[in-house]
DNA sequence: AGGTGGACCCGAACGC
DNA sequence: TGCGTTCGGGTCCACC
């Protein structure tokens, strides 16, 4: 599912193919954010001849930048994907929810199994209260210190992993590099948020940050399930889909469980509930053998 | 106020 | 084989 790291390499390539373009029309079929939030008409109407300056990202949301200074902000949820077209390639491929075709002839089509994302056209004034309302600084900016992570989780006593998949926790955080990236921290998806150290929270700042920048090293997580993201991040998955299987780390099998409403695996060992110290060190991985 | 669980949606995976 | 059921995932919203 795109999360930051997915969104950022759809980022990469939509400023590739769009940025300077401007659009000649636009097809919009059974987009229910749509109808919910505009006129489809007017929506439409406002997108017609518009040029395009820049495609950029906070958390999971895609703000594509016109120069009138609207804006179109983009969620993709769980299965939106793009996919640009050249001039007369554009195929009907199933699930294709929206169209937008560009002057020099191209085409980027929009797809969504699951009809959950969004498209929003928001006025210039409107876009930073949407977005500040909603999320919290990038976690690979300068802004994710320890200790405004710190000030996150203060003393809650909601689950930990739940804490940090609030996106004005971590922006652009989601259910698998989460699970990730607890797994690197080695902590217990289940532990009270309130409860961590001032340096187990430094270590899962670290453990965020390294998690979400191998995700774009690897040009994401590529699912299937009619994404189009083509990335490898799903070979190096330590926890997320490999319950039952040995931990990396310790060989112990990972657990699949559910936190917060949400499915979770972990290794039992290495994120133990509670005591640091009986845990496996960051020296003694494992060699696969 | 913070925490929790349902709604949204639909294909895949599973159970019988 | 074919049917029905369950699951999952991000965000919003109602409820406690």
């Amino acid at each position: 599912m795109p999360e930051l790291p997915e969104v950022e390499v759809v980022r990469r390539d939509l400023e590739r193919e769009v940025v300077g373009k401007r659009i000649k029309g636009v097809e919009v079929d059974a987009m229910r954010s749509v109808r919910r939030h505009h006129n489809r008409k007017q929506f439409i109407t406002r997108l017609e001849g518009k040029k395009i300056i820049g495609v950029e990202r906070r958390g999971k949301y895609l703000i594509v930048r016109f120069e009138s200074g609207r804006v179109l902000l983009v969620h993709l949820r769980m299965t939106g994907s793009f996919r640009h077209y050249r001039r007369g390639s554009l195929q009907d491929v199933p699930h294709r929810r929206a169209v937008v075709n560009l002057e020099n002839g191209s085409d980027v089509a929009y797809r969504d199994v699951r009809r959950f994302g969004t498209w929003l056209l928001l006025e210039p004034a409107e876009v930073e209260p949407y977005l500040a309302a909603r999320v919290g600084p990038e976690p690979l900016g300068p802004g994710f210190t320890t200790a405004f992570l710190q000030t996150r989780l203060g003393d809650r006593t909601a689950p930990l992993k739940a804490a940090i998949l609030e996106q004005r926790t971590v922006a652009g955080l989601g259910n698998i590099y989460a699970d990730e990236a607890l797994w690197r921290a080695q902590l217990h998806p289940r532990r009270t948020a309130g409860s961590l150290t001032s340096g187990e929270v430094a270590e899962l700042r670290r453990s965020i940050r390294a998690a979400l920048r191998r995700g774009i090293a690897t040009q994401g997580a590529d699912l299937g399930d009619g994404v189009y993201a083509s990335g490898s991040m799903q070979d190096e998955f330590k926890v997320y889909g490999r319950g039952g299987e040995p931990c990396d780390r310790c060989g112990t099998i990972i657990a699949k469980t559910q936190v917060g409403g949400r499915g979770t695996s972990f290794c039992p060992t290495c994120q133990a509930a509670s005591s640091a110290s009986s845990r496996p060190s960051r020296s003694s991985i494992r060699n696969s053998s």
